[in-house]
RNA sequence: GGAGGGAUUCCCGAGCGGUCAAAGGGGGCAGACUGUAAAUCUGCUGCAUAUUGCUUCGGAGGUUCGAAUCCUCCUCCCUCCA
C-alpha cells in the first residue's frame, strides 16, 4: 500500500476502496495540493438505487468529507438508449417520463450522504441527457469518433470477454465506452472535473475517457476504480431474500435494511465497517478483532451505524431496538414491519395463504404452502401444520395485530386498519 | 449471398414422439446444527378454487390419439465460405 499525501486517498486506500489508479503519484499530489472535482456515474434503471451502487456512493461521500467536490452523473441520457447486456429486460425502452421518476427516485437516497449545491453543499448532479441527447452523429463522428481506434476498442476486456465467449455485442453497446467517455470530457469541460471513479469493471470505459480528454483538450484525467465487491462466499452485494436491497425507504423498510446487515457472514464484518461506514479505524480493527459469537457485536454495530448514514440515526436504533426484542428476548416487537388489513375481512375470517401472501412473505399460494410443508411458517409464534388455517380476530393477540412468521428471521405484523 | 449449428423453466445445461412441469448443476427458500454467520446435511424451488386442473421448452401454423421432441414458414444468435 502507498503511502499517501492526500487526506482523500488515505482514507479510500485504508479502507479498502482502491483497486487501481491510472497514476497513483500525480492523483495523489492533485488531492493534496487542491480542491478536486470528480465524479461517478449512476444509471437510471429503476427508482432506487441498492446495496450494490453504495460502495460507489461512500467514495463520493468521503471526497466531500475531505474537501473535494463529488459530482453525481445520472444516466438519463444513456438509460434512454437502455443497457443491452440486460438482455431481455434491455428491449424495453423507458420513457423520458419513466427515467425522470427514476432520478428523482434515486436522488433521495443520495441526499444522505452528500450535501448538495441547493442545500448549502458543493455536490452536484447532473444529467447526461443534458448534453446526449442533442448530439449530432455526423458531428459527434467526425469530433469524438476520429479518436477512437477500433483495434483498441477491441482489446478492451469488455470486449474481449463477450467476443471470447461467442456472445454477441451489438453496435449500441459498442457505442457505449464511446459516450462514457465523451461524457468524462464534457463533465471536464462544464466542472473541471478531473476524476472518474467506478467499479473496476469501468476500467476500460474510464481509460477511453482519459485518452479522449487528452486528444480533444490536452487535458489531465485520472481514474479511480474499485474492487468488485463479492461475499465471502461469492454472493452478489446487494441481494437478499426479499429482492434487493433498495436504499430507498418506500422500497425497503429501515427494519429490512438494518437486517440485511446484521446478517453479515462473519468473514465481512472488518471489510464491511471499513467501506460502508465512517467509523474510525481503531474502532473497526477492534471490532473485526472479536471472534466467535462476539462478532454479531460487530455486525449490530455495522447494522445500525449503515442504516444510520442513509435513513439517519433515530431509524437506525429503533430498527435495532425491534431487533433485540424480536431475536434475543423473543418477543413481539411493536414495530416489526406490518401491513394493514381491512377489518371486516378480519371478522370474517382470511385463508392464511392469501394472508402470506399479501404480508409479501411468499410470492404465491403454492410457495405458502410448501413454506408450511416444510414447518417454515408460525402465527404468533406458534408453528402451522394446516395449510387450510383461517386467521380471524381470534388470533389478534399482540395488541391487536397477528404476528406471521416465515423462517426464523421474516417476521410481519398484519393488524387491521 | 452460400453452407452448417443453435434458441429449453431464475442462470448454465440435458432431453430429440408418450412414463416431461421436463435430468444434472448453480442460485434461491426452508429445516437440522450454530452465534439472526460460514461450512455441512436434508427437503423444496411454474400457477391455481389442488389425489385434480391450467400455462410453460424463440414465434406462427401443421402432422399425430398424443409434440420440448417430427414438418413448414418466420425472428434472433453463432461458425465457416463469399
Amino acid at each position: 500500500m502507498t503511502a499517501y499525501q492526500s487526506d482523500f486517498l488515505r482514507i479510500l486506500s485504508e479502507r479498502g476502496f482502491i483497486y487501481q489508479t491510472s497514476d497513483d503519484d500525480a492523483l495523489d499530489k492533485l488531492f493534496a495540493t487542491e480542491s478536486v472535482t470528480g465524479y461517478i456515474g449512476f444509471d437510471a434503471t429503476a427508482t432506487s438505487l441498492h446495496a450494490g451502487s453504495l460502495i460507489q456512493i461512500m467514495m463520493l461521500h468521503w471526497m466531500q468529507q475531505t474537501g473535494h467536490r463529488p459530482i453525481t452523473l445520472m444516466g438519463g441520457g444513456t438509460s434512454m438508449i437502455g443497457d443491452p447486456s440486460l438482455r431481455d429486460e434491455a428491449r424495453k425502452l423507458l420513457t423520458p417520463a419513466d427515467i425522470d421518476s427514476n432520478l428523482a427516485g434515486i436522488k433521495q437516497a443520495f441526499s444522505s450522504y452528500l450535501s448538495f449545491e441547493e442545500q448549502g453543499g458543493s455536490a452536484l448532479m447532473v444529467n447526461n441527457a443534458d448534453w446526449l441527447m442533442d448530439i449530432n452523429y455526423v458531428e459527434f463522428l467526425r469530433d469524438v469518433g476520429q479518436h477512437f481506434s477500433v483495434n483498441r476498442m477491441l482489446s478492451f476486456d469488455s470486449v474481449k470477454l463477450r467476443l471470447d465467449r461467442e456472445q454477441s455485442l451489438s453496435f449500441l453497446e459498442f457505442n457505449y465506452m464511446i459516450l462514457q467517455a465523451y461524457d468524462f470530457t464534457e463533465l471536464n469541460r462544464r466542472y473541471d472535473c478531473r476524476l472518474q471513479m467506478g467499479g473496476s469493471d469501468q476500467w476500460g470505459n474510464i481509460i477511453n475517457g482519459i485518452d479522449l480528454g487528452r486528444r480533444l483538450d490536452g487535458s489531465a484525467l485520472f481514474a479511480l476504480t474499485s474492487p468488485l465487491l463479492t461475499t465471502s462466499s461469492g454472493g452478489k452485494m446487494g441481494k437478499s431474500a426479499s429482492g434487493a436491497v433498495w436504499l430507498n425507504a418506500d422500497m425497503l423498510g429501515e427494519y429490512d435494511f438494518w437486517q440485511y446487515w446484521r446478517n453479515t457472514e462473519d468473514a465481512d464484518v472488518e471489510r464491511f465497517l471499513k467501506l460502508y461506514t465512517t467509523l474510525p479505524m481503531d474502532e473497526i480493527a477492534r471490532l473485526g478483532a472479536l471472534q466467535g459469537a462476539e462478532l454479531n457485536d460487530a455486525k449490530q454495530v455495522l447494522a445500525t451505524e449503515v442504516t444510520a448514514l442513509l435513513h439517519g440515526r433515530e431509524a437506525a436504533e429503533k430498527a435495532a431496538e425491534t431487533a433485540r426484542v424480536t431475536f434475543a428476548e423473543g418477543q413481539t416487537a411493536a414495530d416489526l414491519p406490518t401491513i394493514n388489513i381491512e377489518s371486516a375481512a378480519l371478522d370474517s375470517g382470511v385463508g392464511l395463504l392469501s394472508l402470506l401472501v399479501r404480508a409479501e412473505l411468499v410470492k404465491s399460494n403454492g410457495d405458502a404452502r410448501r413454506g408450511i410443508k416444510g414447518g417454515a411458517v408460525k402465527v404468533n409464534d406458534v408453528s402451522v401444520a394446516d395449510e387450510k388455517m383461517v386467521i380471524d380476530n381470534s388470533h389478534c393477540i399482540n395488541d391487536g395485530a397477528v404476528k406471521l412468521s416465515f423462517g426464523k428471521k421474516r417476521h410481519i405484523l398484519v393488524r387491521k386498519s
